[in-house]
DNA sequence: CTTGACATACGAATTTCTTCGTAGTAAGAT
DNA sequence: ATCTTACTACGAAGAAATTCGTATGTCAAG
């Protein structure tokens, strides 16, 4: 059975941030961005792209020589489905109790709090 | 390179939850709380198991005959592993990214938004 | 003592993920 | 025209994840 493409791999992750990030980009800039980060070839980086463009994560423009590729979703959808995987397959579905493994997982700073309780307000006036 | 083993695959967590909620367990007794939500054979969650044994995620008593198993680390910790590693490679760092996406995959009830701000009071309280 | 039930151990096939080398091609520079 | 450079396409290989069949051992009934 096909895995799931709402749910990238770590390394189509990666990528997905870069083209998140910087817009619509060629290979060479994706691979110029990760690999200031971790040693990986241009094929590597470029055999990626491409089947996530036959898995339709990205969307390729073939008209200039080098392809201009494009995450075909947004950054916030793929986050919802992250969370919501993650939420259902190790939280039981609980959502509070992956706000507590998040917290717990690291230092968070007042203003965060801050921001996430302004979050929780507008979700419950949203939710009419 | 070894993968990181904080942080379990697919079928692995799945293992791991039932440990988590049965107490230590014969492969049996897992395999039958699994297969009740999808075919699976019983060859297939030993071997999970056996593996999950090397890699150390569960701890295996081998004085009765049917081996009993326990995961090697809680649920919570597991949990914080799993939602930072999240947090980390998919939200920037930013938890409250983190909230709205998992806000966003699904509605979330009153009474589960009253609960995280419950949450959110009694961390920073806590870091004090 | 033989048999049946039930365990573990083992080997192996399949699929997916990851990584890269190399061949081939198009275009601009000499 | 040829050389150099910058791409894409392709094939392949190794590691990890997933799945299962089968061999083999143990033990309690009969």
């Amino acid at each position: 059975m096909p895995r799931d493409p709402s749910r990238p791999t770590d390394a189509e992750l990666e990528i997905l941030t870069a083209l998140w990030s910087f817009g619509p980009s060629t290979v060479r800039d994706v691979h110029q961005a990760i690999s200031r980060r971790k040693p990986v070839q241009y094929s590597t980086v470029l055999k990626f792209m491409q089947i996530m463009a036959e898995k339709g994560l990205v969307r390729r423009d073939e008209r200039q020589r080098a392809h201009v590729y494009e995450a075909a979703r947004s950054r916030e959808w793929t986050q919802r489905q992250l969370a919501g995987d993650l939420l259902e397959r190790a939280f039981g579905g609980s959502a509070a109790n992956l706000v507590m493994g998040a917290l717990g997982a690291r230092k968070t700073s007042k203003r965060e709090l801050a921001e996430i309780r302004k979050l929780l307000d507008d979700y419950e006036k949203e939710a009419r």
